[in-house]
RNA sequence: GUGGCUAUAGCUCAGUUGGUUAGAGUGCCAGGUUGUGGCCCUGGAGGUCGAGGGUUCAAGUCCCUCUAGCCACCCCA
């Protein structure tokens, strides 16, 4: 088709997607809610240093998959490829600093990265995600968890599994990193190239490498969990009695790494079985504690998880909610069709939903287009209501017609439809 | 960013070894007598066969480039 088309990796949603979606992100509110999390939003674009610190230089979020751009003023600006510090920084930048804390914020709303697209995979996609920022007790990571699971369970999203993991932080982490490179060093020629970059760039993200060549020594290569210094010891411990209070079934995973630099301790993501592959990642998040100062600004500790909306939509059943009941008006000759504007706009006012089809078309065509339309009741008016004062009301579905007093219309169909609003 | 597969009406797809005006189902519009939907019947609109080049007397069918989607990798949501 000739034409402009659609950016690659952007969509477009129809009306029933749309709905899928705003469902999602409204129960999840909902459910953020019930634990005390309250909504922001936050621009589209910030500035791109941002995210080079927050994120970490390193990443392939920040190295490749960014869309920066230079405004007017000259100013480095980048579409936000995350929510986490973006919210650190409305933080400090609020007056949220001076609330008791922590501070439970909830959000949703586009990420963009410039990466190749996929099925669950776009350049501008939607994320629901929650942080809370401003302490460090370790329950507060199992909250955020649990939040997700309930979350997932009241959208129906079945066969997930929470993959969880502790990485260390700034104490422990070097031990482990060293140990980690002594046991591949002795190898290194045999490892593909893949791995050996990675181990040079970053360590850590050997352990998800999914590369033949290395399942054997990967087997055998020390686990994080193994290094953790006591005080990530006992954090870890007490987010999995705490995952244990809220009955949330969980699958330690000790090679599960995450791609932002931020990350220290607590480390998670939730995996579907019919997502194949690279994108089975529901959604991901963990703890971050460095990250406020990584920005520039005094210690904030925080933890919190983003979903990918298109992935959990892709999964959830159709919610087929009750429809309200629809009215279409039409005329049956042109001399109704005033009659049928005005009638049409006393309904709409008081909170009725109708289809109005005041023009020439022959009716039955205009019966046709009711029909398709979905609505539960039609009311004609022609020649003959408008010199009787009346309307003729029919009720699709089993055909049940009447005539009523044209002023009594909206009392005259609630009594055709009992469940009427 | 790397490799592979795919691309024909709004949608789902046919289209035989290259050969006349490219088809079906569905959807859409309109009719089947005068003011009535669903089922049925009939008709109509809608495609520069993703885009651009090339080979050939002849290309939807073969070749190249580009674009987009899907799969695997990379990475993540």
């Amino acid at each position: 088709m000739a034409g402009i088309s659609r950016p690659r990796g952007t969509d477009d949603l129809l009306p029933a997607r749309v709905a899928a979606r705003e469902r999602a992100v409204a129960v999840g509110m909902e459910v953020a809610g019930r634990y005390g999390y309250q909504r922001i939003e936050t621009p589209v674009f910030e500035a791109t240093e941002l995210f080079v610190r927050g994120v970490g230089d390193t990443t392939d979020v920040v190295n490749r998959e960014m869309y920066t751009f230079t405004d007017r003023g000259g100013r480095s600006l980048t579409l936000r490829p995350e929510g986490t510090a973006p919210a650190v920084r409305a933080f400090w930048e609020s007056d949220l600093r001076q609330a008791p804390l922590p501070v439970r914020l909830a959000y949703a709303g586009p990420m963009f990265r410039y990466d190749r697209p996929g099925r669950g995979r776009y350049r501008q996609f939607n994320q629901f995600g929650v942080e809370v920022l401003g302490d460090t007790e370790p329950e507060l990571d199992a909250e955020v968890i649990a939040l997700a699971w309930r979350w997932l369970a009241a959208l129906g999203v079945a066969g997930t599994s929470l993959q969880l993991n502790s990485i260390g932080d700034g104490e422990c982490r070097p031990a482990y990193r060293a140990a980690l490179l002594d046991h591949f060093e002795p190898h290194l020629a045999q490892l593909p190239e893949l791995d050996q970059a990675r181990l040079r760039r970053n360590p850590l993200r050997i352990l998800d490498s999914k590369e033949l060549g290395s399942e054997e020594l990967l087997a055998t290569a020390p686990r994080t969990t193994d290094f953790l210094c006591s005080g990530c010891r006992e954090a870890f411990d007490r987010v999995l009695q705490a995952l244990q209070a809220y009955r949330i079934p969980f699958a330690l995973n000790p090679r599960l790494v995450r791609g932002l630099d931020y990350y220290v301790r607590t480390t998670f993501e939730v995996w579907h079985e019919d997502l194949r592959g690279a994108q089975n990642s529901l959604f991901g998040g963990g703890r971050y504690d460095g990250l406020s100062e990584l920005l520039g600004y005094p210690a904030a500790p925080g933890v919190g998880f983003a979903a990918g909306l298109e992935r959990v939509v892709l999964l959830a059943p159709e919610a087929a909610g009750p429809q309200p009941p629809v009215v279409f008006l039409l005329a049956a000759q042109p001399a109704a069709a005033a009659t049928v504007i005005v009638l049409a706009e006393r309904l709409r006012e008081r909170g009725h939903e109708v289809i109005c089809d005041p023009g020439r078309r022959s009716l039955k065509a205009k019966m046709r287009g009711a029909e398709r339309s979905g609505a539960a009741l039609v009311v004609i008016l022609g020649d003959a209501e408008l010199a009787a004062g009346t309307a003729t009301v029919r009720r699709l579905g089993d055909g049940h017609q009447a005539e009523v007093a044209a002023d009594d219309l909206e009392q005259q169909l609630q009594v055709l439809v009992p469940n009427w609003n």
